[in-house]
RNA sequence: GGGCGCGUAGCUCAGUGGGAGAGCGCUCGCUUCACACGCGAGAGGUCGCUGGUUCGAAACCAACCGCGCCCACCA
C-alpha cells in the first residue's frame, strides 16, 4: 500500500472492525512462514511449547481458547525476544470419543461396528477423520494462535505409532508392563476397562442396605452381613470379621452357608473389617469388590465372577439368575431371599458410588485379564523432578497435588476393549506370547485385540511429536520444551505421565514449567458444558468482539482460582483494541511521516510518558514471565487508557497540530512514533491483530510486527522527577474539572483565574488548557479558591459560576479535611503508634497532617 | 474420611499489616478537530459472622456460617 492510500485508509476507518481485518492478518501470518521455525540449534537456546493436543473430533471450547491465548502470549513474546520459537501442533486420536462419533454415524445408517468388522471399522474412522477431523485447526488460526501448522502431528501417525510401540515393548522387556487377571473398573456402557482416573466418585447416591442372614454350617446359628449389592452375594467366597471383635471370635475358622447357592464360606478374620459398621460381619466377594479382592488375595480365597463383561449374570450366579441383567438380578435375589426368610433388615443408605466419566454408567468392579503398567519405578523420579525444582509447577498448590497423587499411585490399567487406537503389540499362539514392534514370523499368530489407553500415547507427546525415538534435528532443537500449560483436570491423566515417560525415554524432563490455569465456569457458576446448556462458544464471541477482545478478556478473567465467565471482560478487550486503533490513527495521521522512531523528549510530559512506558514494559513483561496473565493484561489496559490516551496524547495535541514549529513537530513525531512502536510491541503478544494492522501503517515499519523485537527494557528512561511533576499537574486537572462540574460552569467557557501554586513551571499551560482556565490575565478579587497540590487556584469573579455551589463545595471539602486532620492528629497522639510504627510511616503521617492543615487554611 | 480454595461496590473480580480499587452497570454533563465501541464528573461498600494477635487488620490466627473443587477400597 502506498503511503498516501495508507493514510486515506486510516482516515476512513474510525472504528476497529475485527471481523473484516483479523482473518486477513491471520492469513498474512500463515503465509509468512513465521510460525514454522526450522529445526536448528539447541533446545537450550530455542523456545518450545507442545500444545495439549485437542481431540481430533473436537471443536474450540472456552478452555481451548483460554489456554490458546495463554500459550500464544508466551510463544509470541519468546519469538519477539529473538528465540527460535516452536509451538508444536497436532491432534489426539482420542480413542473412545472418536470411536463413539463413528459408531453414532453407523447407527444412523442402520448398521454397527460389529457388522462392519474391525478392519473396515478402523478404515471408516480414518476416513471420518479426513473428512471431519481437524476443524479445530481453523478455529485456532482464527484465534491468532501462532502454532506451527506446517508441521502437524496426529497421535496415530505411523511415526508416532512407532514410538508408542517402542515404549510398550521396552517397558514390557523391563518388566514394567505386564498382563494380569486383576480387579479393574469395568465400564458396562463402553464394555471396556477404564483406569482409576476415568472413574468419578459420585456422592449422595441413595441405596438400600440389606442385612442378610447366612446360616452357620454346623447349625449353631447364623451370621448377619450387610450389603447394598445383594446380587453380588452370589459370588461370595467368605465371611470376614475383625480379629479383635470378641463377639465373633468363636466363629473364626467355622463355615457359613451361602443362601441361594449353598456354597460353604470360611469365616475369616481380617483387620479391614470395621466392627462398628453394621453387624461387624462382612460378606467377601473377591470377584466384584475392590476391598474384598484384596482380602481375598491375602487369604487365598476363591474368586468367583457372577457378573460378566456383558453386564449379565454368569453361569456362576446359578441357574435361576444366569443371563439376567444386574439390576433385574438384584430384584430377583432380594425376592428369593425374602421367600427364604433370610432378610433381617433393610434401611436407606446414602453413600459414594463410582461412575464412569466416559459413559456415565455405574462402574462394575470385576476381575479381568488386562495389561498394566507398574508405577513403583516410574513414579519416584517424576516426584523428584518437581520436589527438586527442575520442573516448576505454578501455582505451587498444584505441585502438592501432583506429588501427593504420585506418592499414592497404583498400577495403571492400559488396555481398552476398543477398536480405535494403538493396538497392543502382542501376539499369541497357543501358549506362546510374542511382544515386538512387528508381527512375528510364522503361521497361526493372533494379535491381542485390545488397544492402549489414549493417555498412553499422549504421555509421549512432547518427544514423539519431534521424531523420537530417532535422534532428529527437531528433537535436539526443541526437547525439552519450555512450558506446558493446561487445566487442572489433566494434571494426573497427562502431565504426570508425560514427566514419567520423558524421564524414562528421552531421559530428560519434558518441560521446565507447568502452568495450571483456571477453569472458566458458566456465568451462573456451573460447569460450562454442552449437555447442561451452559456452554458459550468462543467462536461466537470472536464473531461479536474480535479475537483480540476474546484473548484479552479470557486472559484478564483468568487467575489461579476458577472464575465465572464475564462477557464484560471480553468487551473490555474489544474496547482496548478500538482505543489503541484510534490512538494510533491520531498519531499516524498527524505526525511528520519522515520522522524516525526515537525518544526525543523536549518537555516534562515527554519524559513522563517515556518513564511510564518503561514501567509498563517492565510490569507487563514481568507479569507474563511470572505466568500472571490477568495482571499483565490489565496493566497493559491501564497504560494505554490511563496514561497514553487520557494524558499523554491530550498533552501533546497542541504540538501535534502546530505546523509553525517545524523542529518541535519533528521532535514530537519522533517521540510519538517511538512510544507507539514500543506500545504495539508490548501489546502484540496479548492482542496481536490490531497491533499488527497498525504496524502496517507505521512509516518505516518493515515486515510483520510479529517478527519484530519485544518492547525495550531500559531503566535509564525511568524519570521519577518527571513523574512527580506531571503527577501534580494531573491531580490539579482532576480537582479543577470536578470543581467546574459542581459549580455548574459551562463546559465550553474559559474561566479567568490565578494559579497560586508551586511546581507548575512546565505544566501550567497544559493544566489551563485541559481545564479551560485562563491563568494569564490579571484582575482583582477572588470569587472562589480551589486547592490544588502545592497551592490554590483563585477563580476571578464572573457571572458564570454558581457561588453558592462553590461555597457548598468548599464547606464539604473543609469538613472532610477537618475529619482527616482529626484522624491524623489522633494517630500521632497515640504513643504506641509513634513508638512502634516504622519511622517512614510516622513521618508520612506528619507530612500528611501538615499538608491538610495548609489546605484547610487556604479555604 | 482427608486435603485445598473461595466469601470485598448491583454483577465479574483485583487488593495480603499503615488513608477501600478496576471493568461493566447506574446518575449528571459534553456532537471538545483519534475514538459516542467516545470524553469529563459522580453516586454506590458494617471487606461473610464472632473472637484473638498488633500502636494499627479487608489482609495474620482460631472457631463458626455459606459456597466450590480435589483425593479416598467402610460393606
Amino acid at each position: 500500500m502506498t503511503d498516501r492510500s495508507s493514510l486515506a485508509d486510516l482516515q476512513a476507518r474510525t472504528r476497529w472492525e475485527p471481523g473484516e481485518t483479523e482473518p486477513r492478518i491471520a492469513e498474512q501470518w500463515l503465509e509468512s512462514g513465521l510460525f514454522h521455525p526450522e529445526p536448528e540449534g539447541s533446545a537450550e537456546e530455542n523456545y518450545s511449547i507442545a500444545v495439549p493436543p485437542p481431540n481430533v473430533t473436537g471443536n474450540l471450547h472456552m478452555g481451548h481458547a483460554l489456554n490458546g491465548a495463554i500459550q500464544d502470549v508466551l510463544i509470541r513474546l519468546a519469538r519477539m525476544r529473538g528465540r527460535r520459537a516452536k509451538w508444536i501442533f497436532g491432534t489426539d486420536h482420542a480413542g473412545i470419543a472418536t470411536q463413539r462419533q463413528v459408531e453414532k454415524q453407523l447407527e444412523r445408517e442402520g448398521t454397527s461396528r460389529e457388522q462392519l468388522g474391525r478392519d473396515a471399522f478402523v478404515e471408516r474412522v480414518w476416513r471420518w477423520r479426513e473428512r471431519y477431523g481437524g476443524q479445530i485447526t481453523g478455529q485456532f488460526k482464527r484465534l491468532g494462535a501462532s502454532l506451527d501448522y506446517e508441521d502437524e502431528r496426529f497421535t496415530m501417525d505411523p511415526a508416532y505409532a512407532r514410538a508408542v510401540m517402542k515404549v510398550f515393548v521396552d517397558l514390557y522387556e523391563q518388566g514394567l508392563i505386564y498382563r494380569d487377571n486383576y480387579m479393574v473398573n469395568w465400564d458396562p456402557g463402553l464394555r471396556s476397562a477404564i483406569s482409576d482416573l476415568e472413574v468419578e466418585q459420585r456422592e449422595g447416591v441413595v441405596d438400600t442396605l440389606y442385612s442378610i442372614a447366612y446360616p452357620l454350617a454346623d447349625g449353631s446359628g447364623e451370621v448377619v452381613v450387610a450389603t447394598v449389592r445383594p446380587e453380588t452375594m452370589l459370588a461370595d467366597t467368605a465371611v470376614a470379621v475383625n480379629p479383635d471383635d470378641d463377639r465373633y471370635a468363636a466363629l473364626v475358622g467355622k463355615q457359613a452357608i451361602l443362601p441361594l447357592i449353598g456354597r460353604r464360606l470360611p469365616i475369616i478374620a481380617d483387620p479391614h473389617v470395621d466392627p462398628s459398621f453394621g453387624t461387624g460381619a462382612l460378606k467377601i466377594t473377591p470377584g466384584h469388590d475392590p476391598n474384598d479382592f484384596e482380602i481375598g488375595r491375602r487369604h487365598g480365597l476363591e474368586e468367583v465372577s457372577a457378573i460378566g463383561e456383558d453386564g449379565l449374570m454368569t453361569a456362576a450366579a446359578g441357574e435361576r439368575f444366569a443371563g439376567l441383567p444386574v439390576a433385574e438380578a438384584q430384584r430377583a435375589v432380594v425376592q428369593a431371599l425374602e421367600t427364604e426368610g433370610s432378610i433381617r433388615g433393610r434401611e436407606e443408605y446414602i453413600h459414594t458410588v463410582p461412575f464412569s466419566q466416559r459413559s456415565g454408567q455405574r462402574v462394575e468392579p470385576l476381575i479381568s485379564l488386562q495389561w498394566f503398567m507398574a508405577m513403583d519405578e516410574l513414579g519416584p523420579p517424576a516426584i523428584n523432578a518437581v520436589t527438586s525444582g527442575r520442573i516448576r509447577i505454578h501455582p505451587p498448590s498444584q505441585a502438592r497435588r501432583y506429588v501427593d497423587w504420585l506418592e499414592g499411585i497404583r498400577p495403571w490399567c492400559i488396555s481398552r476393549q476398543l477398536w480405535w487406537g494403538h493396538q497392543i503389540p502382542v501376539w499369541y499362539r497357543e501358549s506362546e506370547t510374542y511382544v515386538g514392534l512387528d508381527a512375528p514370523d510364522g503361521e497361526g499368530w493372533e494379535r491381542d485385540p485390545d488397544v492402549l489407553d489414549t493417555w498412553f500415547s499422549s504421555a509421549l507427546w512432547p518427544f514423539a511429536t519431534l521424531g523420537w525415538p530417532d535422534d532428529t534435528p527437531a528433537l535436539r532443537a526443541f526437547y525439552p520444551t519450555d512450558v506446558l500449560s493446561t487445566a487442572r483436570d489433566i494434571l494426573f491423566l497427562w502431565v504426570a505421565r508425560m514427566v514419567m515417560m520423558g524421564l524414562r525415554f528421552p531421559g530428560e524432563i519434558p518441560f521446565a514449567d507447568v502452568y495450571v490455569h483456571s477453569v472458566i465456569q458458566a456465568p451462573d457458576g456451573r460447569r460450562m458444558s454442552k449437555s447442561l446448556g451452559t456452554g458459550i462458544d468462543p467462536l461466537d464471541l470472536i464473531e461479536s468482539y474480535g479475537a483480540d477482545g476474546v484473548r484479552f478478556g479470557l486472559l484478564a478473567m483468568s487467575s489461579a482460582q476458577d472464575v465465572r465467565f464475564s462477557e464484560e471482560k471480553i468487551a473490555q478487550g474489544q474496547a482496548l483494541a478500538n482505543k489503541l486503533w484510534n490512538a494510533s490513527r491520531l498519531v499516524l495521521l498527524r505526525i511528520d511521516r519522515s520522522a524516525r522512531a526515537e525518544p526525543r523528549p523536549r518537555t516534562v510530559e515527554d519524559r513522563w510518558i517515556l518513564s511510564r512506558l518503561q514501567r509498563a514494559v517492565q510490569d507487563v513483561a514481568g507479569r507474563i514471565d511470572a505466568f500472571d496473565f490477568s495482571h499483565a493484561a490489565l496493566a497493559l489496559y491501564d497504560f494505554v487508557y490511563g496514561e497514553l490516551c487520557d494524558w499523554y496524547l491530550e498533552l501533546v495535541k497542541p504540538r501535534l497540530y502546530d505546523d509553525s514549529d517545524e523542529q518541535g513537530h519533528a521532535d514530537v513525531s519522533a517521540t510519538l512514533l517511538h512510544v507507539l512502536s514500543e506500545t504495539l510491541a508490548l501489546a502484540h503478544p496479548l492482542i496481536p491483530f490490531v497491533t499488527e494492522e497498525v504496524w502496517s501503517h507505521v512509516p518505516g515499519a518493515d515486515g510483520l510486527l510479529a517478527r519484530c523485537s519485544a518492547a525495550t527494557i531500559d531503566p535509564a528512561l525511568v524519570d521519577a522527577a518527571a513523574e512527580a511533576e506531571l503527577g501534580r499537574a494531573i491531580a490539579a486537572v482532576q480537582v479543577l474539572r470536578a470543581w467546574r462540574d459542581e459549580v455548574g460552569a459551562r463546559p465550553g467557557l474559559v474561566l479567568a483565574a490565578r494559579l497560586v501554586a508551586d511546581g507548575y513551571e512546565e505544566t501550567a499551560d497544559s493544566v489551563a488548557r485541559l481545564t479551560r482556565f485562563d491563568f494569564t490575565g490579571g484582575g482583582d478579587g477572588v470569587a472562589a479558591s480551589v486547592s490544588v497540590p502545592g497551592g490554590t487556584v483563585e477563580v476571578l469573579p464572573s457571572g458564570e459560576v454558581d457561588l453558592d455551589a462553590a461555597a457548598r463545595r468548599r464547606e464539604e471539602r473543609r469538613a472532610k479535611l477537618l475529619a482527616e486532620i482529626e484522624r491524623a492528629e489522633r494517630k500521632l497522639a497515640n504513643s504506641g503508634f509513634v513508638a512502634k510504627a516504622p519511622a517512614a510511616v510516622v513521618e508520612g503521617e506528619r507530612e500528611k497532617l501538615a499538608r491538610l492543615r495548609v489546605e484547610v487554611e487556604g479555604l
